[in-house]
DNA sequence: TCTATATGTAAAGTATTCTTTACTTTTGAT
DNA sequence: ATCAAAAGTAAAGAATACTTTACATATAGA
């Protein structure tokens, strides 16, 4: 799976610790995110999807490995 | 979080054990998810959206717990 | 009623998410 | 060039997702 996350982030002008903060996870946790370290949890990406006002299909996408 | 997964099922006539095998998880998991016993990946949830034909926020729902 | 299929549940184990602390590197502004 | 904010990374630990095996209960049709 691979995220929108960090275009997300710019065009909210927000940083990692302010969408951390947002959400109820550590920094770590957004940057790993975003780097594509791991998969998050259905109720992050329903609350990332939420602040951003976009369906979580347009954040998140799954590719062939998944 | 609660979820839809049983109403879909019923809507496309499948079993759980026949949701499990589509999207590659165990019966059981499917079983606890529809019981909200857990929280399943986002992963699972674009799966289980893509294979429904509808938007994951369609099927999963935040609660104020969350 | 008998039988097959579907669902519910439990328990132990493995894998993965997510946290905390802490340090390094990058980036951008002055 | 310097400094502060932002981003990247690492490692150990806690919490939880998910598996496997196994058995109990429910439901529906012959």
């Amino acid at each position: 799976m691979t995220n929108n996350l960090k275009v997300e982030r710019a065009i909210h002008n927000m940083t990692q610790a302010d969408l951390a903060l947002k959400i109820g996870v550590s920094r770590q946790s957004i940057n790993a995110m975003e780097k594509n370290k791991y998969v998050p949890s259905t109720v992050l990406a329903l609350k990332v999807a939420k602040l951003f006002n976009k369906p979580v299909e347009d954040i998140f996408f799954l590719e062939e490995t998944d």
